[in-house]
RNA sequence: GCGCGUGUAGCUCAGUUGGAUAGAGCGUUGGCCUCCGGAGCCAAAGGUCGCAGGUUCGAAUCCUGCCACGCGCACCA
């Protein structure tokens, strides 16, 4: 991929150049000072001097004029002028566009280089018996976009779920399935058993709350039936941690409802993973572990607990890793599952999706680890995001202020059907219709998911998201959908990108020196970024960088797309608008691959 | 109380790891369609970057202390 480090990279070779050999400074440096200006009409490119007059003991202003008097005559640069302690670069649109645009709209934008270091994500970890909904979508974004541009960047990565298969939600679950549900209840409808179950949980909860409400406010049959169902509920756990046949094949069954539905999930967000965890896979083995460091010593027994003393988490440093009653938690089987994934994948580096709710458990955990002498421990990284909030204030399954995924999907399908499609039905295929629906609501969510930075919160404003104007995903798409249409029309009166002028030689030559209108200019330089946005954005595991670069390289595009029609256009110009266009649109659809938001042909 | 995080335009947020006059979207106001998709573009208005100190050529950014809000703090996940 032509990067800008490369396309800065030629500029800073040339500025290298331009300085004494015992400066101390080479061009790996110099490229990373190079920024753009705060205003364009300064150039395109601007190296502050200020860390070179150390070095080279004279003032940043002196620096930058005799680097302006010793550039002068490099056709890489159409102007090249000392500004203070600043020196201004503008660089060649025929150079800048044979080196960025060409590529692109050859399609060679990604040859990408291998690394070593293999990679583990690991995302989403719903609980079965639980339903799907909106705030598990931000995970779900973020965890996908992490793992696309980790690969984009050459990284062998694992995409790791890790279902919430066993525990104390799926006992509150089955008990309202085989205790307070009737026999005709009980029979799940034939789609959608997941979501189903989801309510059956949420009922149970809902149930348990109340009677506990009632009983601390006296009433003595509430309490009674709380009791009840709480002895009932631990045996229903301790029947499933054990593996007891009477429960394992309602287990199973319902477990297989919930895996059944967010597979289809997974597949309508057009999400993969490689593999998938299970708790029930490592509880045992979280408990074997719990005994073992037990008995080395490293684990300490408290108040009939079993945990470990971490004082480096001051504020509260005792980690607990086995209960009272001789059950494990999410903890014990943390430290068995970040073992597992290091044995099996064999995996060099280990990154957890999880909401920042649980910093100071993966803190735990990972200490804990390097503790038991597990030194891959400091490969490990918990990568922690804010929560999803609802207008009407926090999700809660309890108070029913949840919007659950179908109802999510099926609104904002239908928004897109009614809203931007309708006028194309009778003339468009009823299946294009749906699957652009489809295409455009999964930009809408995933966007706006992940244009916020992690450690915002996030208000899910749907009607917001869905909007064509702004800094939205469906804003994204129609600007290609828009670019796509333009080359169809110039295709229609038979105008193509020239294959030679993606060759070196004089078309390609003249195409690219034809572009000097400043949007042109501005989209081609817009572009030179792509490639420094990307490693960014993977190296600090942070997508929304991606997001907010794509819709400048969209406003940039749009105002070129007004000034600079293409179709009536004619030769060498034509040529070259041709190039930035297809460019353009390579790039935009490739960035929101990264986001794994698909661009529609047409919208 | 302790820990983590957040505080930037009326609202929602960026801010390239310390650089030039702090930017964008929404909203508001006013312009631009014989023209490849106007779902677009242009312009205006709007800021003591929570407050106070400090570090240096230079701070929204780094250090300290406050203030406000969110989240987490032993048998839930």
């Amino acid at each position: 991929m032509v990067r800008l480090p490369e396309l800065a990279h030629d500029v800073a070779t040339a500025l290298a150049g331009a300085l004494p050999p015992d400066a101390g400074v080479g061009a790996d440096d110099l490229a990373g000072w190079l920024q753009p200006p705060p205003n364009p009409e300064l150039g395109d490119l601007s190296l502050p001097c200020f860390r070179l007059a150390r070095p080279l003991r004279r003032a940043p202003d002196r620096i930058a004029a005799d680097l302006a008097e010793r550039l002068g005559d490099d056709p890489r640069f159409a102007a090249i002028e000392a500004q203070g302690p600043y020196l201004n670069l503008r660089l060649s649109v025929a150079y800048a566009a044979a080196r960025i645009l060409v590529p692109w709209a050859a399609g060679l934008s990604a040859p990408r280089q291998d690394r070593e270091t293999k990679v583990m994500v690991e995302y989403s970890q719903p609980n079965t018996h639980k339903a799907f909904h909106v705030g598990h979508m931000r995970n779900l974004s973020l965890g996908d976009a992490i793992v696309r541009l980790l690969r984009a960047e050459g990284y062998p990565t694992v995409a790791a779920n890790y279902l919430g298969d066993m525990g104390v939600h799926i006992a509150k679950c089955l008990w309202w399935y085989l205790d307070v549900l009737s026999d005709e209840e009980r029979t799940p409808p034939a789609h959608h058993r997941g979501e189903w179950l989801g309510q059956l949980y949420a009922n149970a909860t809902r149930k348990l709350a109340a009677w506990k409400e009632a009983a601390e406010a006296g009433d003595a049959d509430a309490a009674e039936r709380l009791a009840a169902a709480e002895a009932r509920i631990t045996e229903i756990h301790r029947k499933l941690e054990a593996r007891d046949p009477e429960i394992v094949p309602i287990w199973e069954e319902t477990r297989r409802w919930s895996i059944e539905e967010f597979d289809e999930i997974y597949e309508w967000c057009g999400v993969r993973f490689d593999h998938v965890f299970y708790e029930s896979e490592v509880d045992r083995m979280g408990l074997a572990l719990v005994e073992e460091y037990l008995q080395k010593g490293l684990f300490v027994e408290s108040e009939g607990a079993v945990g470990i003393v971490n004082e480096e988490v001051p504020h509260m440093p005792f980690f607990m890793l086995r209960k009272r009653d001789g059950t494990g938690l999410y903890a014990t089987k943390d430290l068995a599952l970040a073992i597992l994934k290091f044995e099996k994948f064999g995996i060099d580096r280990s990154i957890y999706v999880v909401d920042s709710r649980q910093s100071d458990h993966f803190r735990h955990v990972f200490l804990t680890l390097e503790k038991m002498g597990f030194p891959q421990a400091r490969k490990c990284e918990h990568v922690p995001y804010e929560m999803v909030e609802l207008p009407s204030g926090p999700m809660s399954t309890r108070t029913g202020n949840v919007v659950l995924f179908r109802t999510l999907r099926e609104t904002m399908t239908r928004y897109v059907e009614d809203n931007y499609l309708a006028k194309y039905r009778g003339d468009w295929p009823d299946e294009e219709i749906a699957h652009v629906a489809h295409q455009v609501a999964l930009g809408a969510i995933k966007y706006g998911m992940l244009a916020r930075d992690v450690n915002q919160k996030i208000v899910f404003d749907m009607e917001a998201w869905l909007q064509l104007e702004g800094n939205t995903g469906p804003y994204l798409q129609y600007v290609v959908a828009r670019s796509r249409s333009i080359l169809r029309k110039c295709a229609e009166v038979g105008k193509r990108l020239d294959p030679s002028v993606l060759e070196p030689g004089p078309a390609r030559d003249a195409a690219c020196a034809a572009l000097t209108a400043p949007e042109e200019r501005d989209v081609v330089l817009a572009l030179a970024q792509f490639g420094q946005v990307q490693a960014r954005a993977a190296e600090q595991l942070r997508p929304h960088q991606v997001c907010a670069y794509l819709f400048d390289l969209a406003k940039r595009f749009n105002r070129f797309n007004r000034a600079c029609p293409v179709k009536p256009s004619e030769g060498p110009l034509l040529q070259g608008r041709l190039l930035v266009v297809t460019a353009v649109v390579e790039a935009l659809v490739r960035g929101l691959d990264l986001l794994g938001i698909p661009a529609p042909e047409r919208m």
